[in-house]
DNA sequence: CAAACTCTTTGCGTTATCGCAAATCTGTCT
DNA sequence: AGACAGATTTGCGATAACGCAAAGAGTTTG
């Protein structure tokens, strides 16, 4: 069980923040330049060393973070004690926002992947985004409803599908969304190990283990110690989409 | 395979609508009595029988609705064919709410359980209620998250659980959630078949028949055609908490 | 009121996947 | 460099759950 204490990182520097960090962001798109400036000054830098909590399920919503550098992993864990990873997030896209969804705790916990940066703001500062900033409301909305479609597309595929298919799905996923081309194929941008495979699609290390010797076998991918590269991600694909019984579905 | 057309339902009556009808809603809180008149007039009375859809999986998002009376399922359905059901939705819940996150077309299918009555909005007047009406955006937000915490937690359960824990878990939601008190206990208040626990639980109707007698004969629960009814809901509570092995979890 | 459906129950063989155990491999720290 | 800790591989027995098949109940329809 890997673990970390929470906030575990150290504030930054006091140099001003340049407001092109911000300024592309979807849900800052109705700001002004002073807007942009103010909320940077009521931004505090974080870092987050690799396999240090950002924030930790069911602790207090103090602070809603907008990640500028690296990966983190969103956790949650069972009664039991099971962690299951709900989705890796890269940068450029906000995170613990129990705010905006009217939480005062936070529902998962956040883990980086690698070293991270991130800005925070105070929780109490929501109320002022939301009121002050136009859009900015509308536009975490449907950054929480993506989430929750794909949240959905996840639970579906959990319910139906074989571990099979759904291990080959994520590595195809994490390839397509944060892979790094390379001269063999798309490699996972961050250190993921057999473990954390099988918490994102509900099996064993044992069972992926197995998995990804059998398509590194077939020259579908080229495996390492916490590294997965996709060298074949057609036939991957196809892996993701097949059914034992096969037959293609009817389409509506 | 249930199926029906979308749309079935047919236009209302001219009677003007009783501003009653949405004032309680939490949406809608910010809006004036002038404003609720307003967005009244617009709508459009939806009466669904039955097993008929409201709105089908990938269809043009052209209107959102105000569930009245009734219960509505979501359903997805897998390339392969499967049905997955997402939640069910009862009485004084928006749906499909597509715009909301920014989609133009119906991420899932809503089916009504019983008949149901809805008010219909098109798809256009969006962005009046988020623009006009204050606070109608951050409450939608939050709609949208507690579906997303909802659906995180059915995920991580599909992903940790066993089938038998799964069906005890879903069986006492519902039952918690649109259970009907009666003499025996609650009955869950709609019709629900073998075959929709299935579908909401990730396993098939086999499996959830075997484990309804087992608990009927336990006398835990009631069955009937199409219905379920609670009768000893903590032993069945405790039945969606254990382990086969055991042990209790750690806190944190 | 009986036919026709649909839903539910139940038996049984098959299998995907787990769980344990032990060996091997690969970075990291002293 | 050497040792250690964590990650990965692999074999094998156990089993939860599926899938098929067929029978039994409860509604709806003509």
């Amino acid at each position: 069980m890997r673990s970390s204490d929470a906030g575990g990182g150290v504030g930054g520097a006091m140099r001003r923040l340049d407001r092109t960090l911000i300024a592309d962001m979807e849900v800052f798109q109705g700001a002004t330049a002073e807007m942009l400036d103010a909320v940077l000054a009521d931004a505090r830098v974080l870092r987050v060393e690799r396999d240090m909590a950002v924030f930790g399920e069911g602790g207090e919503a103090a602070a809603f973070f907008l990640l500028l550098d690296g990966y983190v992993r969103v956790v949650k864990t069972t009664p039991a004690g099971d962690q299951v990873i709900m989705r890796y997030i890269g940068a450029g896209q906000l995170i613990g926002i129990a705010q905006a969804i009217g939480q005062s705790t936070y529902p998962a916990s956040a883990v980086a992947a690698v070293d991270c940066v991130a800005l925070a703001w105070p929780g109490s500062l929501w109320a002022r985004f939301t009121a002050q900033v136009p859009g900015f409301s509308a536009a975490t909305c449907r950054t929480v409803g993506r989430r929750l479609q794909d949240t959905q597309t996840q639970l579906m595929e959990m319910a139906t599908e074989q571990v099979e298919q759904r291990v080959a799905r994520a590595l195809c996923r994490l390839a397509q969304q944060s892979g790094r081309p390379t001269d063999t194929g798309l490699q996972i941008n961050f250190p993921i190990s057999r473990q954390d495979i099988a918490e994102m699609t509900g099996t064993t290390l044992h069972t992926v283990s197995r998995l990804l010797a059998a398509w590194e076998a077939m020259g579908m991918i080229a495996g390492g110690r916490q590294r997965v590269t996709v060298t074949d991600l057609a036939r991957l694909q196809a892996h993701a989409g097949k059914r034992v019984s096969d037959a293609s579905g009817a389409g509506v």
